[in-house]
DNA sequence: TTGAAAGCGCTAACAG
DNA sequence: CTGTTAGCGCTTTCAA
């Protein structure tokens, strides 16, 4: 009697039987006009609500999806998270975020606990095999975000697109040789940005090389920044935003000027990626719609939609021009914050020479 | 046969009554240790699993809590959204995200549909009365974050402090008269924090005087910026970090040089505080504990603690000095830039002037 | 169109 | 310690 009024409670208030009271919810068409309006009625006076857990538990329809991300902690998922929430919430579902900080073990013990509870996976950036997640997604619903697998759907930016733009951006200013500076080892995204970057040098008739890998955070990207000392080209696409800011910010305090001496692109245009000064040119992603989409699909294929899109839905990409990168100024053919080991006093020396050449 | 095994599958093949199999996993203490042996090793070949939404509907324990935020997009989220799903993941809960858009009408929604579902909620920064609020936790365990509500636990950050060492660093740089930038209308935070800052300048015999209010974005600050100019000062403080980078963009824009002409100071410390250039100062507060201890403290209640500890829990904040900040420069008492209305001349002026006092 | 009855998978008394 | 018996709140046959 405290507690919130069940479906009894109701049937008995508006004398009928619980089944009745569950159809006029359920199937409105199915019972008399009348005898429905009653019961909403009554319904509405107890303040009866319908408990979700009880009907899942024959229907098996949850109303809840999980997001399961690798690393909470990394931006490129706000907005993902933000997107797929709403596309959730908007169908009327609840959506479930787990994080699996990066960790296979621990994603797997996320999907088994959650299975029975969730009616489908959007699975963001997973580290688990292919074949694992084909596993997993013979027994629920799934789409993967940002990977493609095999067999099962997916939704990926347009990566080629992308890098093929901020490729040509940075030949259109001149630059002729590119330094990409990699991401993750393992990672789809990473391999693909660098097939890709390849792929357009060639076709450009730029010079394109490689640094890395690296982890895609900001430390790392200022760590990249002495190795890219070491043989310094005016231009560099890096493997994501973050990685990018360390890269300006360790270019910075070496010494060399963003954009000046180095044009730098980055990758996702996360928000930060407007903040920082200068603003970060990159390859944007459709971040919102990447999370809106992946759960729209899952929702359709819970919904019954037979998942012969099992070929990746690839969402465009754009290149946001800001003001990391510049027209290469060709009258320094090595720049002094590069030629050598990098020291304070050398940076000191850079500073003043390219102030002085200004 | 296809779905997943049942308790009943596990008693039949481990030849005990299904209830014993019940026991052997909620109060293996109950069961004689060898049966329970064996109940545990036909489970796991079975590939069993315990069906959470099954022992809810008994129990009430469905092992979820819900975060409920007032708009995802938020940054000050981030932090929040990570500390909080790590406690309750580590707690062995699952957490329930939802977006409330900044509407009332949708929060209350939110947490009618929720109801059922989870044991419990966290609410940052709600948008309901506190008396809606005191409702809602008659039904449900709740506690209430970045905002006290009498009668509710909650979880808030040191405001006066913080807000208190902002102003001895401005003070100690040298800048008599701070302008407070305010933030949302109605906010309980930017209350307390014009509060905070009128008696702290009171105590450090420095002036404090206050525009807005201001939505709590980038966009608002850039639009404060001009509000600034009409009557500058040498120092702010701004309600958060979006809209004290906002200010520091805005005021860039129009000629003047942060932290030189004017020093800029912020509130949260959200991620990208550290990103901006110049790095902004401000109050940071524990967004990854507010969120983990919200949390915390919501399980030990759902748990059966006594929620006597009704009186909010502060959390510690620190003044995080960046490059947004430094010595007040008296050479010039009305700085160009906001003598007047700024119009592209009057900065491009402005920039050359103090570049040439440099 | 409606009522009665039998579960969904698990837990919780209550006996033995 | 273990089996039996009722439910939790809602859906779903199956008759009427």
């Amino acid at each position: 009697m405290g507690g919130q009024p069940t479906i009894y409670d109701v049937a008995r208030a508006a004398g009928v039987a619980p089944s009745t009271v569950s159809r006029a919810f359920s199937r409105p068409g199915r019972v008399n006009a009348a005898t429905a309006e009653r019961i909403r009625q009554v319904a509405e006076e107890l303040g009866y609500r319908a408990n979700p857990l009880a009907r899942a538990l024959s229907t098996h329809r949850t109303q809840m999806v999980a997001l399961v991300v690798s690393d909470i902690t990394n931006p490129f998922y706000f907005e993902i998270i933000r997107g797929a929430e709403h596309a959730a919430s908007a169908a009327g579902y609840t959506m479930v975020l787990s994080d699996t900080q990066e960790s296979d073990r621990l994603e797997r013990l996320i999907l088994e606990r959650a299975m029975p509870t969730v009616e489908g996976f959007v699975l963001a950036s997973s580290r688990l095999s292919d074949t694992a997640i084909r596993m997993v997604a013979k027994q629920k619903p799934m789409v993967v975000l940002n990977r493609p697998v095999g067999g099962v759907p997916s939704v990926v930016p347009d990566i080629p697109r992308g890098t093929r733009r901020a490729m040509e951006h940075l030949g259109e200013l001149g630059h002729d040789t590119i330094t990409y500076v990699g991401g993750p080892e393992a990672s789809w995204a990473d391999g693909m940005r660098w097939r890709s970057a390849l792929e357009a040098a060639h076709e450009l008739e730029l010079r394109v090389r490689r640094i890395g890998p690296n982890l895609p955070t900001v430390a790392a990207g200022v760590e990249a920044a002495r190795e890219l000392a070491k043989a310094p080209t005016t231009a560099v696409l890096a493997y994501n935003d973050q990685l990018a800011m360390g890269l300006m910010r360790g270019l910075t305090t070496m010494g060399a000027r963003v954009p000046r001496d180095v044009s730098v692109v980055g990758f996702d245009n996360i928000l930060a990626a407007d903040l920082v000064t200068p603003g970060l040119t990159t390859v944007g992603a459709p971040l919102r719609s990447m999370g809106g989409t992946a759960v729209q699909n899952l929702l359709a294929y819970i919904g019954g939609a037979s998942h012969g899109s099992t070929t990746p839905v690839v969402l465009p990409t754009r290149l946001v021009v800001r003001d990391s990168t510049a027209q290469r100024s060709r009258k320094r053919t090595s720049p002094a914050w590069g030629t050598t080991k990098v020291s304070g006093s050398a940076s000191r020396a850079a500073r003043s020479s390219s102030a002085g050449s200004r």
